[in-house]
Formats: structure tokens, C-alpha cells, sequence
DNA sequence: TGTAAATAGGTGTAGAATACACATAGGTAG
DNA sequence: CTACCTATGTGTATTCTACACCTATTTACA
């Protein structure tokens, strides 16, 4: 019974029991968005991304926080240096944001806005609407239920 | 360089490049959704998606839609039948959401409301916005730039 | 007659990403 | 001296994704 967790994993795609956005691709923007404002360690920028209830975002994905923060400035959208002052703590490694991460923001900003609009679009076929038509396919295979274009 | 090609993965996320929503979780909340509309097979819920404009689906993605509707039937949120008539290729299998499956969308629907909210106010702090302050923790570790709640 | 293309429905799998257990270390409250 | 909070990570089994590839039917057209 001790070793029944493992195998338990809590969202496995291979079942679709549960709504899974499964978005820890999430993280990444918020990350940029706070280090635009804040210059701040990574054990901050976890709190304020728990702190703002993203979804599915959890205690584990906390190590996806700094091995981000390590790829980021591998790649030079974020600089650092260990504080030494206030210690609370053992050293901590404070991050901004460079010229190419906020770039690197204003990318992801665009990439959203997209997702954004791809939401709103299935929010009004939900509410409503109907899935509209493809091309100019209109369709042949058994519509039991009900079509539109019925050309 | 014939087999180069398989190195090419477009999207790793192993590196940061690009934006990467990477959502193949938009694909399952949408064929819910334009299978409550109509009846249709495969095929023609994949030539749907694509007229939709989803992020980052692309002609890789179209077995995915089989496997997706596979798993569906499994669980018992589609139903199948072969569909006869109308030869203007092999035969066709023809699903149409279950109950299950009505109750599967609205569970879906209320996920992405949830996400829906994130990225409004993503938007809302990046255009203008102070990302908020988490909990009721007051930042110490050097905020070069600026900072509010400064008790 | 044959061969190409579109439609239709898949399988196999290398490699990437995720979930989560676990490691390390300083400060401080008892 | 020990337990707890802060802070920063590493290791890896399992899952998921991207994409190459396979089969079959019908229509087009050379």
C-alpha cells in the first residue's frame, strides 16, 4: 500500500476523466509578466503565481520554476545575481527581465491573444450558436440531428 | 539528409524560441462541441477543427482525432455506427455525443471559463497592470524598479 | 489499363514534457 | 539540538506529442 502512489498520477491524459488543460505552458508568460514589473528570486515569483490561481498550476510544478528561470537566461531573456543582503533564507538568486525577455513577452502576449480569441470563439458556439461550416464543404455523411447551408 | 527531417521536431520546449501554447487539449473540448451540433465521422470533424483556426493544430494532429474519438467510445461519451450510404470513399464511421458526453462538454465549458479568466487577466496586468501582490507578503528581496504596498 | 489523387481511418514510436519524490542548505523558534 | 520555514534545486517513471508510415475505396484522366 505504500508504494500505490506511484501510481496514482492525478491527471493522465490516457484517461479522459477530467477536463485537463494540462497548460503549464502558462507558467512561462506569467513568469515574464511578473519580472517585467519586479525583480524577484525565484521562491517569490512561485508565490505570486500560486497567488494568482492559475489553472492546474500546483506544489509540484514548483521545480519547473527554476529550471525555467535556468533555461531563460540560458537563452538570455533573463539576467541574474545572488543577493546578499536580508537574510531570511539561505542565498537567493534574483532575476529581471532583459531587452530580449521583454520581447520574448510581447511574443507570448501575441501567441495568447490567439488563444484568447479561440476561447471567446467556442464560448459563443457553446452558448448558442452553431458550429459553423469548413470551406465549402457542405455536408453528405447522416446529419441525424439538424444542419445549416443545406445548400 | 534524408532522414534530417526526423530531427526537425517543431515545437520542443526544451527550448524556449517561440511561443508555445502546445494545447492538443483545445482538440478534445472542440470535437465535443461540434459532435453536440451534428453527427459526423472522422474525417469530416478534423476538415472542422482545421476551418476553425485552432492554435497550433496542424495536419499532424489529424490521427489524433481518431484516437481521441476511439477513447471517447470507451468511456461512453460518443456513440458509433458505420455509415452505408453515400460511397465516396471507404466506409465511415459516423459518432454522435451521449448523454456522458453532454455532461463532458459542460465540465469542459466550465474548465475553459477558468482559463478564459487567466488570460483575461494576463492581458489586463500587461497592458498597464502591477502584478498583485500574493497573500499578504511584503516584498524584501531588492526590487530595483518599483514595488507597491509599500506599507 | 494503370496510376495518381482525394477521401477515410488508422498504427508505431523517438523523443519531449510532466508529475512528483527527494536532496541540500541557512536561519530561527522552541 | 531539533523542528520548521525559506530557498534552490535533481532524478526519473510515466505520459504525451509529433510525425512517419500503412491500408483501403472511389474518382479522374492519360
Amino acid at each position: 500500500m505504500s508504494q500505490d502512489k506511484q501510481n496514482e498520477r492525478k491527471n493522465s491524459k490516457t484517461s479522459n476523466d477530467q477536463p485537463d488543460l494540462g497548460n503549464k505552458a502558462f507558467i512561462t508568460p506569467y513568469m515574464l509578466l511578473v519580472l517585467r514589473d519586479l525583480n524577484l528570486h525565484g521562491y517569490q515569483i512561485w508565490q505570486r503565481l500560486m497567488g494568482m490561481d492559475l489553472p492546474g498550476l500546483n506544489e509540484h510544478d514548483r521545480p519547473a520554476v527554476y529550471r525555467i528561470l535556468r533555461q531563460l537566461e540560458e537563452e538570455g531573456k533573463v539576467s541574474s545575481e545572488w543577493d546578499t543582503t536580508d537574510k531570511t533564507g539561505p542565498a537567493r538568486r534574483v532575476y529581471s527581465l532583459t531587452e530580449a525577455g521583454k520581447d520574448f513577452l510581447s511574443l507570448w502576449a501575441d501567441g495568447l491573444e490567439h488563444y484568447r480569441k479561440t476561447l471567446n470563439f467556442f464560448f459563443k458556439v457553446y452558448t448558442g450558436g452553431l458550429v459553423p461550416n469548413p470551406f465549402d464543404i457542405t455536408p453528405k455523411a447522416t446529419p441525424d440531428k439538424k444542419d445549416e447551408t443545406q445548400n
